[in-house]
This record gives C-alpha cells, structure tokens and sequence, in this order.
RNA sequence: GGAGAGGUGGCUGAGUGGUUGAAAGCGCUCCCCUGCUAAGGGAGUAUGUGGUAAUCCUGCAUCGAGGGUUCGAAUCCCUCCCUCUCCGCCA
C-alpha cells in the first residue's frame, strides 16, 4: 500500500511512475474517493465532539428540566450520528480498496519495458556444460528410472503435481536440506510456519485482493493455502513494533508452496517446472529502511551463493518496470541455465518491498520521535524443485544417469552417481 | 469436541455505565542530587487517523475482533477469535 499523504501531495509523479508498470492510475477517481471521505470525516467527527461534550454535561446537569432538554438533543445527535457514520464507514472502505490495488512505487534504476524481454541482464556466471552427445530433458531423464513419475501424481491429485521416488526424493530433500544449512551459516535464523493462513496475511504481504484466483483457498474454512513461505515469514510482525537495534532481522524458511497457476495454461506443461505444488526455501528480512538497497544485494548473493556452489551456470538479471510484481519496487531474477530448452529460467526472485507490504502489516520501527514503517525484502534461495531439474539436466551423463554435485554428496550419503540405468 | 475461567498500555495489574486513554507498580528516557557504585528526588513515557505542508495546538478513534443497547460502554447484551484449567480424542 502507497502513502495516502504521499499520493495526496505528488499526484503526477506517482501517476508517472505508476505508469511505467502499465498501471492506470485514475487520479481523478482517487481525488473524489478522497474529498468525499474528507468531507464525512470532518462532519463525524465534529458531530462526535459535540456528542462528546453533552454527554460529559448530561452527567454533570443537576436541574432536571435541563437534563431532560440536553437529553433530548443528545438523543437527536446520536440518531443523526449513526447514519453519517455508515456513510463515513462506507466512504473509508471505498478509499482503502481503491489503495490496496495500487501497485508498489518503482525505485529509479529499473529499467522501463513492457514484458520479460526488457529484463536487463546484469551478469551471467558458470560455465554452460557442453555435450558430446544428445541430452535428454529432465522429465525423460527422470523416467528412465521413474524418479520422476507424472502418472502417479495425476491419480492421486491433477495434473501439474509430480510424485518423486527413490534417490530422485532424496536428491530433493537433500537440496533443501543443503540451502537450509547453507544460509543459517550465513546468519538467517531457521523457522518453521503454519502452511495455512489467514486472509489478513495474504493481504499484509499484497497477494490479496488483487490475486485471489492465484491462491488455494480452504473450502470450510476462511483459510488459504501459503503460495510462499514469504507470507507466513513476513506476517510474523503484523502489527508489531520493532526495536531498531534488533534490525536486521534474517529469516530462512523451507517450505511447500501452492499455487493455482490460474493464467497460465498451456505453458511449462513439460516437466516439474510449473507445479501446483513444490518446495521453496526462502529468505525474508526485515530491516531499517535506510539499509534496504544493501540489504537486497546481500540477500540476492545469498541466494546467488547456492547456485555457484552447485556449479549451475545462471544469470542475474533486473526486472524491468512491466515485469516487476504488484509489491515490488525492485527486483532481481536469477535465471539457471535448462540445456534442454538451451534458455535460462528463474529460479529465484529477490525483491525489495520498501514500506508497501510493513504498510499494510503495520510492522512499524520504535524511534524517538515518530515510529516509522520498516522495509521488507525477500527471495527464494532457491525453488527446490527447480533447482533438482537444473540439477538433472545439467549433471547428466551419455548413459542417462545424474551426477551429484560435490556439495551434495554428504547430503546423499556418499552417493555421487544416480539414476543408473536398469 | 464438552465444562469452567479469562483476554486492559513495553510488562505486571486496578477498574462492572458518566472528565478513565485508563490508578498503582515495574521497565524505559531526560533532569537533579551524590568521591565511584548502590540508593534517592523530579519530570516524561500507547497506537492510529483527521483538521494543517509542518512544529505547536487540537479533534476523533482504539481496553482481543466485529455488531448491539444507551445521551454516554473497558464496564451490559450477541457473534466470532484466542489463552488457561479439567475431561474426551489424537500424532
């Protein structure tokens, strides 16, 4: 959510900057919704006072005759009260939908463009593997040995969820084992989230309203299936002060992920790529809104460190202004390279949210004059299930099997080697 | 799931219809006193949102959440959420 006295007072240039996402800021509608809210507000309030002021003189009033003629317009401020009130109430619910759909601010330094090919790539690092002999996606590859099996999967659910077996399974965990360990070393402290929430975190962190359709909802109950661990980790100080000198505060979390993929039919439908399902570990900080640009750099090389240490080649690239989420002011891609689609693909997403979602989760920083919003920034370090596909396309082999990264190997029980043929 | 008790400021805790946004204590901040330390004295110390661009000033709201009764609600009524104790069930 954007500063109200923000928009009051820059108008144009949020409208500006608005625009360079693509989104139509209707400044005239905001002006309407806003003075009407003014107005009824004003007049509430007044009302209020006066009604206030009798009742306090009510109380006090001795002579009965005047009691009773200060009742009597008491009770004439109250009846007008509750119907201005309902207006008011009305005119306020108006104005804060009309802001929870207005995306976040973009910072200066994204670049303009209307989709993903605008993306500007900053570096690419590793060494693209090259194959003296015909490679084998990672779906097939997983079937050789029915590590990966998409038929299982489609009984006991639907399509776009996967059941891994075998070494395949433990290759996964392994993975997440793996990046746990890895950013707990570098000072994020582990966490464990319910995987189910509530409407108001979906809302605090901006996956509500505006993507309802994107989310698994509960049918018996007003819950939501998380699409990321961002919305648990970051919901943990909803309404919450902070004490600046605990800033910053690193949280690394694993867990499954659940999206409805609404708007994206027909598209990854090979492989693990696109899931209802999968696992993600993430990274989310809180931090002093003055130490958020800094704060975004380390979290996207913690993330960065995973896929180096792995051998992955990838990229890393910033979003451009059409491409960036509804929440985000900024935010990096790192893309793994898929010799299968010979094309990088993300893997993680790091974005800095300045005060929009603290704003809306009202996570604020205790200072000694005015207490003021914190930033939060977040990115997958990394999507497990994408990362294992990166994996077994990248270390395979001419006779189909899959080499385990060095740095895996203590995680797979001294197993270097899997997926040998049968 | 059943029965009972309860949810008040950073914390403890008083308050059952009328200057109570809230006593008291602890904590914290500032000042004074004091060889140091310890102790003592004084002042201050919730959040949000309006009127303002803003200090000041000032209004309104907030005692788990949302409704209701009333001129007036932390206090009475209803619904929901949560915590604790006992029973049941379960991993």
């Amino acid at each position: 959510m954007l500063d109200i006295n923000l928009l009051r007072n820059n108008l144009n240039e949020i409208q500006n900057n608005l625009q360079k996402r693509g989104f139509d800021f209707d400044v005239k509608a905001f002006e309407k919704i806003d003075s009407k809210r003014k107005k009824l507000q004003i007049q509430t309030e007044s009302l209020q006072e006066k009604s206030n002021i009798l009742a306090k003189e009510i109380a006090q009033e001795k002579n009965q005759a005047v009691k009773d003629s200060k009742l009597k317009d008491a009770k004439k401020i109250s009846n007008d009260l509750k119907e201005i009130k309902t207006n008011l109430d009305g005119a306020l619910n108006d104005l804060n939908n009309f802001l929870l759909e207005i995306p976040n601010l973009l910072s200066e330094d994204v670049p303009e463009g209307k989709s993903e090919e605008s993306n500007k790539i900053i570096y690419e690092k590793g060494i693209i593997p090259k194959f003296s002999f015909e490679i084998k996606d990672h779906q097939q590859l997983g079937e050789l040995s029915n590590g990966i099996n998409f038929e299982e999967s489609v009984t006991i659910a639907k399509s776009r969820f996967v059941v891994l077996r075998n070494e395949m399974a433990k290759l996964h965990r392994a993975l997440s084992q793996y990046m746990l360990d890895t950013h707990t070393e570098n000072g994020y402290e582990e966490i464990y989230v319910p995987y189910l929430v509530n409407k108001n975190s979906l809302e605090g962190t901006g996956q509500l309203p505006k993507f309802e359709e994107d989310s698994f909802k509960i049918s018996n109950e007003e819950m939501y299936l998380i699409p990321t661990a961002e919305v648990p980790v970051s919901n943990i100080y909803r309404n919450k002060i902070l004490n600046s000198d605990e800033l910053p505060i690193s949280y690394v979390a694993h867990t499954p992920c659940f999206r409805r993929e609404a708007g994206s039919y027909g598209k990854d439908t090979r492989g693990i790529i696109r899931q209802h399902q999968f696992e993600k570990v993430e990274l989310v900080k809180f931090v002093h809104p003055e130490d958020s640009e800094t704060e975004l750099d380390n979290l996207t090389k913690d993330a960065e460190a995973i896929l180096t240490n792995l051998n992955l080649p990838f990229r890393k690239v910033i979003l451009c202004s059409g491409d960036t989420g509804f929440s985000s002011s900024k935010t990096y891609d790192l893309e793994v390279w898929f010799p299968s689609q010979k094309t990088y693909r993300e893997i993680s997403s790091c974005s800095n949210f300045k005060d929009f979602q603290s704003r809306r989760m009202k996570i604020r920083i205790k200072q000694s004059k005015e207490n003021i919003l914190c930033h939060t920034i977040n990115g997958s370090g990394l999507a497990v299930g994408r990362t294992l596909a990166a994996i077994i396309e990248n270390y395979q082999t001419e006779k189909g099997s899959i080499m385990v990264p060095d740095v895996l190997i203590d995680y797979m029980g001294g197993t270097k080697e899997l997926n040998l043929p049968r």
